[in-house]
DNA sequence: GGCACTTACTTACTTTTTGGAAGTTACTTG
DNA sequence: CAAGTAACTTCCAAAAAGTAAGTAAGTGCC
């Protein structure tokens, strides 16, 4: 007997566990569309908590997925923007979002907790 | 001043939120390559629990991206098996595999608690 | 200089999710 | 009928995410 029938690519594993934590594809998402700063990122996901948003760009910028840009102004502006991995994301982003417009259907709008069951 | 700049497509952050469940991604992707029992979803994984696994299978029946099949045997066997909804979402995993095959370098062997930071 | 305000985060604490392992139910086999 | 298997469920602990308040650096105004 085998201890393991064909497993998984871990690449793919590694990746599946990247985009399987909260919020990594909407950041990703909105950073296709240019850099972005810490508090413009906040607002355009709206649901997010900073604490989280500040975590997850940590983990991304150490997957290398981002990079972190200081420019110290005068008023100081941070800036998050993708790095040529990061980019290289953009098919797996737009194909879920073609897929979301043809197979999601709008029901409520989405509140903090992940999901409200019924009640 | 607006209260929202450019607010994210809904269904985006639906399909999003899906995908951001641990395991979800990895599921789909078994699901792609035909039907799957319990069983051999968690062999094929290695390290989901049953108590998510079973979770997450509910999940996405309710969400009518895979179906349950009982066949009543006698040795009873249940199968699950995408629907077209699901299947509909072959090209994100496959866009999502081409760039964990680019991009992603294996390094070590992934542990049960999803990372243990250095020590 | 002092006070208010902004940006970009942290910290402390609570609630959800996930993990791990031991049941449970239904059926099969010796 | 004791043992084994498949597919789950339950219970409990650990990790992740949510919430809100706090911090640090800098600007603007008086």
């Amino acid at each position: 007997m085998h201890d393991d029938l064909s497993p998984l690519c871990s690449r793919f594993l590694e990746a599946a566990d990247l985009l399987g934590r909260r919020w990594t594809g909407v950041i990703l998402r909105i950073l296709m569309d240019g850099p972005c700063r810490f508090g413009e990122l906040t607002e355009r996901i709206g649901t997010i908590s900073e604490r989280v948003l500040s975590e997850r760009l940590k983990d991304l910028e150490a997957e290398g997925i981002l990079e972190r840009h200081v420019d110290p102004g005068p008023p100081i502006r941070s800036e998050y923007r993708l790095t040529e991995k990061g980019q290289a994301f953009w098919k797996v982003i737009d194909e879920l979002g073609k897929w979301a417009e043809r197979w999601v259907d709008v029901k409520a709008t989405r509140a903090a907790p992940r999901k409200r069951k019924s009640a």
